[in-house]
Parts: C-alpha cells; sequence; structure tokens
DNA sequence: AGCACAATTCAACACATGGTGAATAACGCG
DNA sequence: CGCGTTATTCACCATGTGTTGAATTGTGCT
C-alpha cells in the first residue's frame, strides 16, 4: 500500500485555506487569548503547517489583528442610537450591543478583543479606540453634559456586563434573555447618561 | 582587582530573600499577569538566581497561589455590612470594596487576582471563589429574595467598576475621589440589591 | 509540452521558558 | 575548630515558541 497522499507540495484539498486559517485563529484568539495562542496550534486548527500561517498572514501580531477586523464599522450600527437623542438612549444603546454580541458574524473578533483587555495591546484598543473613537463621539453627539464623565461611568457597566455574560459565562447572567438583561441594565446606564452627577 | 563577591553560595546581603522574591513575584503578576511573567524575570526583580524561586516556592503555580494570598480573611471585613439589613447595604458594600483596593497591602494581590480573571485559573477563583463563596453568602444574610440573581447583577457593576478603576486606570474613574464614587454607583448597586427584578 | 507561479510541508534556528541537580560558600552550633 | 544545614548560583535539559528558508508538487497559461 503505497502512500498516496504526497508529503511535500500542493494538497488541493481545502476550497479556501486562508479562510480556514483567518477562522481558526479567530476561534482560539476569541478562545485562549493572544499568548494562550500559538501560531502552529492555529495552523493545527486549520488543518495545515504552522508555517502556512506565516506564509498567508505574516507575523503573530498582524495575524491577531487581521482576526479582530471587524466585519462593519461599529459606529454606524449605533447611529440610530443618537439620532433619538437622550430620551431612551441607555435602552437603545443596550440593545445594539446586545445584537452586535449575538451576531455570529462579530462574536469571535469581539470576544478575541475584550479577552486581551486586560494584555497591553488590548488595553490600548480599549483605552484608545473603543471609549475615546466610539463611546465618547456618541456622548457628544447625545448632547449629554460632561460626557467625558458620563461615557466612562456608563462604561464601567457595559464592560462588566460583557465580561460576565459573554467572556467569563457567569449564570444567571448569561443564560438570561436579552429581554430582561434590556429590562435591569437598561435604568442603570441611563442614570448615567442623564442622571445626576456629583 | 580581584573579585570580591563570591560566585556561588551564600551572599548574606539581603535581609530577607524569601519576602524579597514574594513581594517581587506580587509585583510582577499583578502588573503583567501570570502567563506574561517568568519565574525568572521574578528572581531578576528580586537579586537573585531563577533556581532560588524555585527553590523557596516549589512550582511557578505554587508561587502564583502564595502570591495571592490575602493577608485577612474578606468576608470578615464584609461582616458588618451584612449586619445593618439590605437598607443602605449597597453604599457600605461599595465602601468595603473601595477600602480594601485602597489598602496597599491588599492592593496587589487583588490586582493580581484581577488580571488573572480571564485566564482559565482566574476564571476558576471568579466563578468558584468570589462569588459563591464571598458574594452569594452576603446576598444570604441580607435576606434579599432571589439572591442568586442579585448577586451576580451586582457583581456585573462592581467588576466592572474595579476593572475600570483599578486594573485599566481609565480616566476620569480611576482618579476620581472615593466619595465621588459611592455617590454614583451606590444607587445602582443598591437597585441590584432591594430594587425591580424582570 | 513547457514554464512560471502558488500552495504547502519539512527541517531547522534562535530563543525563552519551567524545572532539576550538583556545586559551593557562609552561618550556627557543638 | 569541625560539621551539618541553609542559601545561593551555575550548568543543563526538555519543551514550546515565532520565524525562516529550502524543497516539492500541483495549477494554469501560452
Amino acid at each position: 500500500m503505497t502512500q498516496a497522499t504526497p508529503r511535500r507540495g500542493r494538497r488541493p484539498g481545502a476550497p479556501d485555506t486562508r479562510a480556514a486559517i483567518l477562522a481558526a485563529a479567530r476561534e482560539l484568539f476569541a478562545a485562549q487569548g493572544y499568548a494562550g495562542t500559538s501560531v502552529r496550534s492555529i495552523g493545527a486548527a486549520a488543518g495545515v503547517d504552522g508555517s502556512l500561517v506565516h506564509h498567508y498572514f505574516g507575523t503573530k501580531d498582524d495575524l491577531f489583528l487581521a482576526a479582530l477586523e471587524l466585519p462593519v464599522d461599529p459606529r454606524e450600527m449605533l447611529a440610530d442610537v443618537v439620532a433619538l437623542g437622550p430620551d431612551g438612549a441607555g435602552e437603545r444603546m443596550l440593545r445594539v450591543f446586545l445584537a452586535v454580541w449575538d451576531d455570529p458574524e462579530l462574536r469571535l473578533p469581539l470576544l478575541g478583543l475584550a479577552r486581551n483587555m486586560l494584555e497591553p495591546s488590548g488595553h490600548r484598543l480599549l483605552t484608545e479606540g473603543f471609549l475615546p473613537a466610539i463611546l465618547q463621539p456618541i456622548g457628544v453627539a447625545l448632547g449629554v453634559d460632561r460626557p467625558e464623565v458620563r461615557m466612562p461611568l456608563l462604561a464601567t457597566q457595559v464592560v462588566g456586563l460583557i465580561l460576565m455574560r459573554y467572556l467569563l459565562e457567569v449564570d444567571p447572567i448569561a443564560s438570561m434573555p436579552a429581554e430582561d438583561v434590556v429590562a435591569v441594565f437598561a435604568p442603570t446606564i441611563q442614570r448615567y447618561l442623564t442622571g445626576p452627577l456629583p
């Protein structure tokens, strides 16, 4: 019985190997974080050698950034949150966040992003990306007073909720229906948006 | 010029090397997390060889657990939170949390704990330690209804606040006076304790 | 048919890691 | 003084890492 499959060269089995590698990278980065995921393991999960990963995506850092890329602009999704003014904006915002995190196409990149929040790279993405580039403009567009205080306040609740619901998956937060999540947390967020400040 | 310092054997310079190693471990684990900290770097920070770290504390995991050990029982500090019943318990609890995190002796172990929240080991410490062993009993002792729902709700806000204030150090949350933190977040926490549930 | 090119694997390098074991120097106690 | 014990470093080992480069095979174009 001869070895039918060649040991080197092209193996035209997979339809699009590049996409498979990227998907595997998303999966593993989301599940185990950047440091906890090796290039070789990504290759293995995609059924190819680790070198091929490097061949397609360059360095591990490059691959990480590619895996984090969102297929849509998050600001666009929050456009109609802003449109209707600050009344009820807390609830609308919360609904968008939940919808985004429940979108299977967005979930893995977001998980990869969030799971690396505590490492320096992800730390920067949060403090230089999410907060000033997304949250802060929303506050300004809503016309609330002192958005530079209110939006970080709001962020504490949103980040904590995301963390417990999607990353740590702590019950009963993780298994709570979206409607209940909105019912519980919308008042809090609304209070940070329009309530009293010290 | 002869080499005065011996190259092997005892170097009685440091008064208590063991304590220095533990302190360095706390510092580095808190700043860079478990995976990001090497045994050798801990040794270097304490001015000794990496082997000595292993000699004193055993495996890296053992050292990590030793570095996380709190010098007091956190339940004890929360005793008088429970004593006065659920009215105003949100504010009292928040004050205890802030006091604990502002205690320089407790801060490093807590940071080390929190920074590893997202890795499997720290994940277990949160979901099997903090939540059921500390928060849940408080809810029960306070006599609130459905503590298994209310305490995780409360945890989302506490965790998010801790994260932004002490780990990510996002302004203005990080630089806010404790009194203002209480003023802003106590109503939220109180609402999760005694407010309406869906 | 022939040839460039893309896809893929293998072998290897340089490096960092956690851990082990032996060697050596100083201390404390008799 | 002598001796055991402790503190400490050094030299390795096995392993896993990211990355590189060469080798090989298939595809598609002319």
